[in-house]
DNA sequence: CCTGATGTAGACCACGTGGTTAATGTTAAT
DNA sequence: ATTAACATTAACCACGTGGTCTACATCAGG
């Protein structure tokens, strides 16, 4: 909240990239073509952290391309410090894969060196203004991606013979309790039928999943989604 | 492939939503400002369904706020179909969750009714040429909820107090195999030990879990990210 | 040097679990 | 009206499992 008012105007900037004339190129251009303010600078992201712990920036500019200690990895660090600090990652990749790991573990930008300059600029201002920005190339491939990977685990889970589809309601409330980690005696107990009832519930679920015990019976039901299923299906 | 050269101009369009005004007004808008063909309109979900199948259009543009069978359920459904039919949410909110999951049932873009109508133009015309779109505002929207909840995640498996943080790891290498439903004698096979040591292990794996037996050890370490720790901190 | 943590192992026992067979009542579909 | 599917229960048995106690070897750290 008091903080709030501090970074209207005059963010302060810690830049990484372990290219050296990168580096500096990237320094000139948000000294001259805005109100930013480069504290510091890095060409490692273990040194990186440390400066980001010492001057608290408000935003850190990240290249993704480095050995040693890679960029996502240090993007995760500084996310887990949990100072408040905003990073946009700079790559040269526009990879979806990278753009996703990049944005899940925090990023709260994205931008490609091969951008103009006024792109970078515009993305600093958004992501400095609490915002979080990609350019529409990105987020397209983003989306693309994610949404593939969503759709395989759904396909994986409600697709193909999935032998839960086989099971009475009686067994899936079963199995639901089984999935509890609760003995024969509490579903007994919970479901208020005999212990035996249960037992044979528990044999003829084994046989429709193809197991031999309780844990491979989880094991498959959770694999194969039946909690999810609700999640997944009724609860889009 | 052959399809790609077809809606290069022309992309064929259906509306669906409830309230016959909008309707109009953005079929009005469509066929005056663009390109674009309607084919056909709906004031319900399970119409559109019908005239989708039948008319196979490239672009659907999909009301969200529809009482009966809501819009987010119809998306999922044209989805599934799988005939490459791209859809576009309409809504009056710029709810992040609704975002959240338009986008993770596959629409291919997201607008505001409250929006220029050149930005709906737009949105189609993007969607139109293959790619996802959402507006600057909607995609930071989005990408906060998106970072909130895999943060989340995170947390509650790496955070507080991890029981799994106490097992040592002949005992990890136990608890690993339990999880994939072997039992003593196959655990013992596997690491080359006798029986009673395994015993030995799970039994400790048990107390430092707090649990009873191997189901509820199982589940302990699946819902606090055993197999996970991998994927989530190791392949960021 | 010695203590503590760890991995290993055996023995014992109570009990939960898995497999099988048989039987009954209910309900839905043909 | 008859069948098929389902839910229910019993009795039995073999075996896996969980709890406890004891014991020994190794190795790192104080």
């Amino acid at each position: 909240m008091r903080r709030g008012l501090e970074f209207k105007k005059k963010a302060r900037i810690i830049i990484v990239d372990d290219n050296y004339e990168h580096l500096n190129g990237v320094r000139e251009l948000i000294e001259i073509e805005s109100d930013f303010d480069v504290v510091a600078t890095a060409t490692s992201a273990s040194v990186a952290i440390s400066l980001i712990k010492k001057y608290r920036p408000e935003i850190v500019l990240m290249d993704i391309n480095m050995p040693e200690k890679d960029g996502l990895t240090a993007i995760a660090e500084i996310e887990k410090l949990d100072l408040g600090v905003r990073t946009i990652a700079l790559t040269g990749y526009d990879d979806p894969d990278l753009i996703f790991r990049a944005m899940k573990i925090g990023a709260k930008g994205y931008i490609l060196k091969t951008m103009a300059s006024a792109q970078l600029i515009y993305a600093i201002d958004e992501v400095a203004a609490g915002k979080i920005y990609l350019p529409n190339t990105l987020s397209s491939r983003f989306f693309e991606y994610f949404q593939k990977s969503f759709k395989e685990e759904i396909q994986s889970i409600s697709d193909e013979e999935n032998l839960l589809n086989y099971l009475t309601q009686r067994e899936e409330e079963v199995l639901d309790l089984l999935t509890q980690g609760i003995t024969y005696k509490g579903v007994a107990q919970k479901l208020f039928i005999s212990e035996t009832t249960v037992k044979t519930h528990v044999n003829n679920i084994f046989q429709k999943l193809q197991v031999n015990d309780r844990t491979q019976a989880v094991l498959y039901a959770l694999n194969n989604g039946f909690l999810n299923k609700r999640k997944v299906k009724i609860a889009i």
